[in-house]
Parts: C-alpha cells; sequence; structure tokens
DNA sequence: CTCTCGATTACCT
DNA sequence: GGTAATCGAGAGC
C-alpha cells in the first residue's frame, strides 16, 4: 500500500487553515459526559510546545473512561493519589505510567468530583514530525504516534505535564472546530478485562495511525 | 512490607 | 503471534 500518497492526502484534508481557524477547547467542552466528549475528540487537534518547537496531532482514536459504574475505570474504586485527576476539574491533563515504560495521555471530563477522562490512543501528526522524530528515532512516520504509549513519547509528555489546565494556552492544550465532522467507528476498549459490554473506543476508519484495525466489532 | 499485574511497546521467531 | 522489559499503584497481610 502506498501510504506516501496517502499522507499527502490526508495533509491537503487537514489543511493548514482547519488548525489556524481553531480555537483552544474550553472547559465547557470538557465538562459533558465522557463518551460525549471522546467522541467529540475526533478530529481535534493536540497542541504541545517544547521549547521553541510547536508539535502538533490531529486526534484519529479515544477511548471514554468513567468512574464507579465502569469496571475497566482506573476510577472504578473510589479515589486514589493516582486517580485525583480524574475526579477534579475537567479539562485537565490525567498522565499516568503503566508497563514499566510508558506514559498515557488522557483528558479529564464530567462536572468536578464525577470521575471521567478520555483516553487519547492515537494522532495523525499535522506539524513538527521532525522533532517527533528526535522524540522517537529509528521508526516510521506511521508508526510514530499511532498508540498511547507511541504519542506521549513523540509529543514529550510526561508525568510533569499530570494535572496540568488544558484550557489554557501553556505547554499542552487542545483547540479544534466546531465544524469538525468526522467519521467514527467504535469496538471494545483495548486492554482490559473488564467493562467489554461498552464499546467506548472510538476512531477515524480507515485512517493509517489508528492503532490498530478490530477486525470484528464486538457486540456482546 | 511484599506481591501482583497493568488503559503497552518492541523485538524475536 | 509470542513474550520480555520495567516500575509503581494498589491491595493484602
Amino acid at each position: 500500500m502506498d501510504y506516501g500518497l496517502y499522507e499527502q492526502v490526508q495533509v491537503r484534508l487537514v489543511g493548514d487553515d482547519s488548525l489556524v481557524k481553531s480555537s483552544i477547547l474550553s472547559r465547557a467542552f470538557y465538562e459533558r459526559g465522557s463518551v460525549t466528549v471522546a467522541k467529540e475528540l475526533l478530529g481535534k487537534f493536540v497542541v504541545r510546545v517544547v521549547g521553541r518547537n510547536r508539535l502538533v496531532g490531529r486526534i484519529v482514536e479515544v477511548e471514554a473512561y468513567r468512574g464507579f459504574d465502569d469496571p475497566a475505570s482506573h476510577a472504578f474504586r473510589g479515589i486514589t493519589p493516582r486517580t485525583t485527576p480524574m475526579f477534579g476539574e475537567p479539562g485537565h491533563a490525567y498522565v499516568y505510567f503503566t508497563y514499566g515504560n510508558h506514559y498515557c495521555f488522557n483528558v479529564t471530563t464530567e462536572r468536578t468530583g464525577v470521575a471521567g477522562a478520555v483516553l487519547i490512543r492515537a494522532l495523525e501528526p499535522v506539524e513538527g514530525l521532525n522533532v517527533m522524530k528526535r522524540f522517537r528515532p529509528h521508526v516510521s512516520t506511521l508508526e510514530i504516534t499511532n498508540g498511547p504509549g507511541k504519542l506521549t513519547k513523540a509529543l514529550c509528555i510526561d508525568k510533569a505535564l499530570n494535572k496540568i489546565d488544558l484550557t489554557k494556552c501553556g505547554p499542552l492544550f487542545l483547540r479544534g472546530n466546531d465544524s469538525e465532522r468526522v467519521d467514527i467507528a467504535c469496538s471494545v476498549r483495548i486492554g482490559i478485562t473488564a467493562g467489554t459490554d461498552r464499546l467506548w473506543r472510538f476512531f477515524v476508519p480507515g485512517n493509517p495511525y489508528v492503532s490498530r484495525f478490530e477486525r470484528k466489532l464486538s457486540r456482546t
């Protein structure tokens, strides 16, 4: 498959003005149900400022997590030191370390006091690809941000950014347009053993930066 | 204090 | 497609 051509098409589809026209996502955007926010995050932009570099990726895959009613969520058993951000004000980063190697980046949702977050699972590079490649040497462009641990490495996101306010124009924030309309596919969330009855993983079907394509969309 | 195992990735066959 | 790497959160004693 000729991904080189595909990437050119994607760049044109995303277009520079889509990012330019976008505005920073507000508190109100995040202060809704996790599933709603998750779907609407597809097509939005993650912006990471590292020194003089601006790294931007378009969100193509997410997963919604909730609280006491979601057995797959870190927040299922209540508030702990780690899960504090999930219970706090919406629109903050929840960054956690997993498998001894990787960081995962979530945005917090739901109103203050109610647990919720959306895991950002994959991005399509839009700006700063060369810098991303410096953070992730020796991997092909298609592998640069096509997984939750991969994109945090490419964008230099670690626990230093945990709890950061994403509605402010700082080192990490999100931008988007209301007009962004993208196709949405869903599936079971990946890497969980409980809560598999919910199809709370959402992705842009056919986008080559999606971490994996489910052969069957579980329907149990 | 100790033990288990994870919202993963990379590298091997 | 199988599995080692790697470490800290959270649970249990």
